[in-house]
RNA sequence: UCCUGAGUAGCUCAGCUGGUUAGAGCAUCUGACUGUUAAUCAGAGGGUCCGGGGUUCAAGUCCCUGCUCAGGAGCCA
């Protein structure tokens, strides 16, 4: 395609260029003079080589500018691309001329090690080292995946209201916001609900967007900000949810093994530890994971008096926490789907299981490596009675659910749907030690800034 | 919110049972080098020991308190 803008060289397309002068625009990663030779690491944006300037080459006055380069000074560099087995990429570029938009002074982060809080405080500029910039394409990929599976497969995206006037789920804490004369609103927490009005209209949709919850959690799996896939199908029951849920995790995996393998190196994931990530998955009912649990002596653990209490048999009935998630899933090569919780740990718009009025008919999905849950969902009650039940038993307030209502009072259908968690998936694919290395501008409990 | 741990140079850390002038590596600056990619060699500069209070002849070190950060739990995606 012609392109009206400007036609620059990438580095991710060096090899095209073999024998050929280019211009490459960039920042220097890191330097190193050696007499009359000068080494500069040369970083794009699309990736990084390195470039050689020769006393000999250039002229006296470029050569004192390369002279002068620090890291991250911005530079514009004309080369020639020559094929060395010296060079990690294959390429290096001879460098004809150089000239600097920009001098870099002091730039805070080294090639050394730093802590996290220091990485953390400077989140602006760690965006450009390498691990980061790796993880940041393989998002990019997951993000494409998701869109072009749904795109292919008969959905239409529909966006959610990010400012609501009431809790989607009652139970996690919201972030609150002044709403001219009508009193509070509310940053949304899921865009579920909005997402089933959509499918009622248009059959298969997706929701792609930001969540917000103010929950105290402080892990390495939690953030206050972070973006969510609600895919909301009218006439899917459960099994064909969790169907859809399989299917996509294995194209998003699958996408970025195809498409991010220089990254998945960068960042020394183990590739035949995705390769694996093949359906079918293994699926377990609560009750099957339950005996499980109490066959290997996996307790249940709850804080009495700020006393942490094992209790076994683990009972049925209780919710797993990440102990017994992780227990269940050591013996799992592939994600596992967990379905049909006991109805009181779950949310009030799941659907009780016809067959056993004490379960709802939902699913989490478990990734492997200790990824966690990437994934919660259900078939929603689509009985208007039962459903209002469900609201006043959890002290939601019945006026602001009367528009979700209405979905069970103007043919209702039964539907269902799930979400799935943008950074886990990325944390779980990139294999990533922190989920605040897997979204640019991570919003935490005690982080706003930069 | 609860539990546990940490805070010393720009960064990562050492600093003993309290002892007189607080150290190292990296980074920065100056110089040397045509193959470096964690370069090497020679030299230089760089400190509110997180804040406040206390004990002591003497506190980076011990005690109290506040703040900040990290890890975990619960909740969740």
């Amino acid at each position: 395609m012609e392109s009206r803008y400007k036609q620059y060289n990438y580095i991710e397309n060096l090899a095209q260029y073999e024998g050929k002068e280019i211009v490459l625009n960039g920042w220097v990663a890191d330097k190193t003079e050696k007499g009359k030779l000068i080494f500069i690491q040369l970083r794009d944006g699309t990736g990084t080589n390195q470039c050689v300037v020769f006393k000999g080459n250039v002229s006296e006055s470029v050569f004192e500018n390369a002279k002068k380069l620090t890291q991250e000074s911005s530079v514009r560099i004309v080369g020639q691309v020559r094929k060395d087995d010296r060079a990690q990429s294959g390429y290096e570029i001879d460098v004809n001329d150089l000239s600097i938009y920009q001098l870099s002074q002091n730039y805070p982060i080294t090639p050394k090690e730093h802590g996290d809080a220091f990485l953390m405080a400077h989140r602006h500029l760690w965006l450009r080292s390498s691990r980061q910039h790796a993880i940041m394409r393989v998002r990019a990929s997951v993000i494409k995946a998701i869109k072009d599976f749904f795109d292919g497969n008969g959905f239409k995206q529909v966006d959610s209201p990010m400012l609501t006037p009431s809790a989607c789920e009652g139970t996690s804490t919201l972030f609150e916001t002044k709403y001219f004369d009508l009193g509070s609103a509310y940053l949304s927490q899921s865009g579920q609900l909005y997402a089933e009005a959509s499918a009622l209209a248009l059959g298969k949709v997706y929701t792609f967007g930001p969540a917000f919850r103010a929950e105290l959690s402080k892990t390495r799996k939690h953030l206050t900000e972070f973006w969510m896939v609600e895919p909301e199908m009218a006439f899917f029951d459960l099994q064909d949810d969790m169907d859809l849920a399989e299917d996509m995790v294995e194209y998003i995996v699958q996408y970025v093994l195809k498409n991010n393998l220089r990254e998945l190196n960068t960042l020394e994931r183990d590739i035949t530890k995705l390769e694996k990530i093949r359906r079918p998955f293994y699926r377990l009912s609560y009750d099957e994971a339950v005996d499980w649990l109490q066959k290997n002596d996996i307790p249940l653990i709850r804080k009495v008096d700020n006393q942490e209490v094992e209790i076994r048999p683990f009972p049925w009935g209780e919710d797993f926490g990440a102990p017994q998630e992780e227990a269940l899933m050591e013996q799992f090569d592939k994600p596992c789907i967990i379905h049909r919780y006991p109805a009181s740990v779950k949310a009030f718009y799941m659907k009780r299981d016809p067959n056993n009025p004490e379960v709802v008919l939902a699913m989490d999905m478990l990734a492997t490596e200790k990824g966690g849950e990437i994934i919660g969902g259900s078939q929603r009650e689509d009985d208007e009675n039962l459903l209002l039940e469900r609201i006043r038993h959890e002290n939601l307030p019945e006026d602001d659910y009367q528009w979700y209502l209405d979905l069970r009072r103007y043919g209702s259908v039964p539907h269902s749907g799930f979400g799935l968690g943008i950074e886990r998936t990325v944390k779980w694919i990139t294999g990533a030690a922190h989920i605040r290395e897997v979204i640019p501008f991570p919003r935490m409990i005690n982080k706003i800034y930069p």
